[in-house]
RNA sequence: CGGGGUGUAGCGCAGCCCGGUUAACGCGCCUGCUUUGGGAGCAGGAGAUCGCAGGUUCGAAUCCUGCCACCCCGACCA
């Protein structure tokens, strides 16, 4: 964000640029809780037409929302030790029910209200779910379980970046049940195709498709299937992560089926889920110096019309206008929002539209009164033109798909301009400075893929699904490797 | 939890080293008039227990002690 306003750019400072962007944009803001943010209604928009877009996709597939509660029993925990691994550096946990009056004024914790057993706030439901899920399964007749839920979730993250990572996070967790190990795999391959389909189709966000290695993998999976995308600073974005996690928490929480041959078995299990950090996504993928932009199908409205007059009875006129387009576009499955606000300038509204990113602004004063017209200027290219009246609706409705389509094309192209396969330890060192993704062998076991880690704060992001297959030496030991994995450093 | 830094109006900050009685400035806010095709101009106005608690002093935003909060850099992470 630049202009007379003190804002950084990309250039000067991407960070910095990112948090201002979120704040002057009026998606986020930081709360008073350490770690948590206020999400605006603009932001909060935003999220919301991913949700529907994402629950339509999910109910699509077969799947259900349903809701399990907030608070998780401390012994759940450890019953998955992988799990209770992973998370257990960063739980909140209620310890007390009741408050009391101080000595001195102000209020304390109760100490006599202490609980039996401690309750972890979720920072994601596997355990309580199944948990849950042994009540509802005694046949195959009760497989598949298809359900999905809408929540927030609290990870005690150290350091916390707005939608990036935050210490309370809304997403969505899906958790199913399956008879057998393929139709769990298929379930989560198919799931991690719903959100690749998702992110290019309507945020506009290429991304690689793969599976995570071992140490990436999430706590209790058996694979990890991910989608990650490329910021405009080069670096990586794990955009959404579906779990195949075999028969671990089955067997954690005892949830077994009898089959149709008579035999008990433990059930299958997947878990996906995708967070507010696509916000992050959006807008480090798409944006620039002037504030957000967003994809069309993304936008809580598509097209602003802004007024310009200097008269009451050309205020009139305009409105008049403005109201017939604004029902003309609707019918069109366009959304508009007429911005007749008395009390700013069109300059101001100019400004403040480019910088919360709505994707067209139409323009309407006297002079296109007279000569029927609008001026039309697009956000993604920030270019404008004089449109006739007549074939607006029309006009306005190729340059939303034309928009969409640019913003993917645009992202697509920095990525492979920022993709490259190096061979040695020493190209792998330099190339790692400029970012972007970097297809590298490697020798295939955690250990190196750590002391790359320490040695240069890459971690491998995938080995994207298809992956070809090429001999080759690891860059770090020159051990023999049969394929290239993507390197990058990562948000 | 290790290293560094900062707390003064809604926001951004000056003043602090060298204590002195109206705590400066910019943005924003309010009122009025003129404006309105890219963030308006002028005039007037409101808004601050100087993070908290002690101490030194005739006098503390300023010096001393303790506490608290937040930010940045690391380890962790979607």
């Amino acid at each position: 964000m630049s202009d007379k306003f003190d804002y950084a750019t990309r250039e000067e400072n991407y960070s910095k640029w990112y948090n201002d962007l979120v704040v002057k944009a009026d998606l986020a803001e930081n709360s008073a809780v350490r770690g948590c943010m206020v999400i605006k209604p603009y932001g909060y928009a935003i999220w919301e037409k991913m949700q529907q877009t994402l629950d339509t996709m999910f109910k699509d597939t077969g799947h259900v929302n349903a809701y399990f509660p907030l608070f998780i029993p401390k012994s759940f925990f450890s019953k998955e030790a992988a799990h209770v691994e992973g998370f257990a550096k960063e739980c909140a946990v209620v310890t007390h029910y009741r408050l009391r009056n101080a000595e001195g004024g102000g209020i304390e914790v109760d100490p006599d209200a202490k609980l039996e057993e401690e309750l972890i706030v979720r920072p994601t439901s596997e355990t309580i779910i199944w948990n849950t899920y042994r009540g509802w399964v005694q046949s195959y007749r009760d497989l598949p379980i298809l359900v999905n839920q809408w929540c927030n979730v609290v990870r005690w993250e150290m350091r916390t970046r707005l939608f990036l990572r935050t210490a309370e996070f809304l997403w969505q967790e899906g958790h199913t049940a399956h008879a057998t190990s393929q139709e769990a795999v298929f379930e989560a391959e198919q799931m991690l195709d719903v959100y690749a389909d998702f992110a290019e189709n309507f945020l506009a966000i290429p991304v690689l498709k793969g599976i995570k290695t071992a140490n990436e993998r999430f706590a209790g999976a058996l694979e990890t299937y991910c989608i990650e995308a490329m910021m405009q600073d080069g670096k990586a974005l794990q955009a959404g992560t579906s779990h195949f996690l075999g028969q671990n928490f089955a067997k954690a929480f005892d949830v077994k089926f009898t089959g149709k041959d008579g035999k008990q078995d433990y059930v299958w299990a997947t878990s996906w889920g995708v967070s507010t950090r696509l916000m992050g996504a959006l807008i480090m993928t798409h944006s620039d110096d002037k504030g957000l932009v967003l994809p069309p199908k993304l936008a809580p409205f598509q097209v602003v019309i802004v007024p310009i007059y200097k008269t009451d009875e050309e205020a009139d006129r305009i409105s008049e206008f403005a109201k017939r387009l604004t029902a003309e576009f609707k019918q069109a499955g366009i959304s508009v929002k007429f911005d007749n606000r008395d009390t700013h300038k069109p300059g101001f509204k100019f400004a403040e539209h480019e910088y919360r990113g709505v994707p067209v602004r139409i323009a309407v004063g006297p002079r296109d009164l007279d000569n029927g017209t609008v001026e039309v200027a697009r956000r993604d290219t920030l270019t404008k033109e004089v449109v006739a009246q007549g074939e607006l609706v029309s006009t306005i409705k190729g340059l939303l798909e034309e928009i969409q389509s640019n913003l993917y094309n645009r992202a697509l192209k920095h990525r492979e301009d920022n993709t490259c396969k190096v061979d040695t330890w020493d190209e792998f060192t330099a190339k790692l400075e400029e970012g972007g993704f970097i297809y590298a062998h490697w020798d295939g076991t955690p250990e190196t893929e750590q002391k790359i880690k320490e040695l240069t704060k890459a971690t491998i992001r995938c080995i994207p699904i298809g992956n070809a297959k090429e001999d080759g030496k690891c860059i770090l030991t020159g051990n023999p490797s049969t394929q290239r994995v993507v390197f990058a450093r990562a948000y």
